[in-house]
DNA sequence: TTTTATTTTCTATAGTTGTAGAGAATACGG
DNA sequence: CCGTATTCTCTACAACTATAGAAAATAAAA
């Protein structure tokens, strides 16, 4: 007979808002009443949606780790090898500014999981499962021919991670409207280096 | 005639401390109070060593920046080529208890950068500073022929230097206590990567 | 001991924050 | 048009923050 909303997408909607807010203005701007505005609602209207503020925060990010997973997916579906890792790794460089919001995103993210076991684990769960996919697309590369180095597949996947994350860093500290950092160059390096 | 303080060394002391609360609780407990508190002092004896927390902290930052560039200068003398680049990357890994605390501080530094352009002018100078050096040294080694890969030097100093970047990443947010994360191996392994 | 410039403590203030909850507004079935 | 379950607004509050500045404590010279 109410009025009635879809919790699960008004969530969502709450969640866009916070994301747009700490991409525009900083996570120190992202204050309940401030993300409420952005969705436009009054201050208490959060509350039944999310009953704190690390609840909304929580969800939050880990909603930002599951749209990049899913983008992921769709980009390396049907390929394999030296390939797929290519794509893997282009879907999660800061290559455009909707990525390098994402960096504006993750770097408060992982400020907050430093001191919050729980946090810690989202990032460290989703960087398990992404060592494991490169693990895996470097083993077909290797199988296929285009991987001959003798360093092991652990340590180049950890490199590449790694390397991922610290593009992160550079692009989101790098100066207003720089867009080429030589990203895409190191990456297409790092390939070129895997063979030989 | 009254009690003197010398003023360089009493901010340093106060940087200390705020660096061991950051360390310890995170960047959210470093809070005036407690950073006074922490140091001895009751907490408006730093408003005359330290005008605004703003001007604590990017001192602070940038000593943790002077520190590590006086340590790399240290272990680097007297080394070139390739000798100089592992010594050069060993010391800017997190491997030990020191730099991962370390690693703890730059994180919240890089989050505070990202709406900061004096913080992320900081940051940029030390790594516009890294590259160069790392440059050098690739440079150097290519002639003694320890590196012989067609990729050129600023894709390589640029990897790597994301490598270490993304390294306090892995480090900061690892599980309390577990120190093997690979990233000796992985730098090996890069290095191995960069001779053929 | 007295003086005095410096250092430090202590209290106060204005602002912001997350959270709580009463009440108004809403929209839909009857 | 009416009743009602839900949604949202609004105000309030307690906690915490950085900062300011008056007052007290300090230590060395005279």
């Amino acid at each position: 007979m109410p009025k009635i909303v879809d919790h699960d997408q008004r969530r969502i909607e709450l969640v866009d808002a916070t994301w747009r807010i700490i991409a525009r203005l900083g996570i120190e701007s992202a204050t309940m009443r401030e993300i409420a505005l952005e969705a436009g609602f009054a201050n208490g209207a959060l509350k039944p949606y999310f009953p704190t503020k690390d609840d909304l925060l929580t969800f939050a990010f880990g909603h930002v780790f599951n749209r990049t997973n899913e983008r992921i997916a769709g980009v390396t579906a049907g390929q394999a090898g030296l390939a797929a890792l290519r794509s893997f790794c282009v879907e999660v460089l800061p290559l455009d500014e909707e990525r390098i919001n994402e960096a504006r995103i993750v770097i408060p993210f992982w400020q907050k999981a430093i001191n919050d076991p729980g946090k810690a684990r989202i990032h460290r769960d989703s960087m398990e499962q992404w060592l494991a996919t490169m693990r895996q697309y470097l083993a077909e590369a290797r199988q296929a021919g285009a991987v001959t180095t003798a360093v092991d597949d652990a340590a180049l996947a950890g490199q590449l991670l790694n390397l991922l994350l610290g593009a992160q860093i550079t692009a989101a500290l790098a100066p207003e409207g720089q867009v080429e950092l030589g990203l895409n160059g190191q990456l297409e390096g790092f390939l070129t280096l895997l063979a030989c």
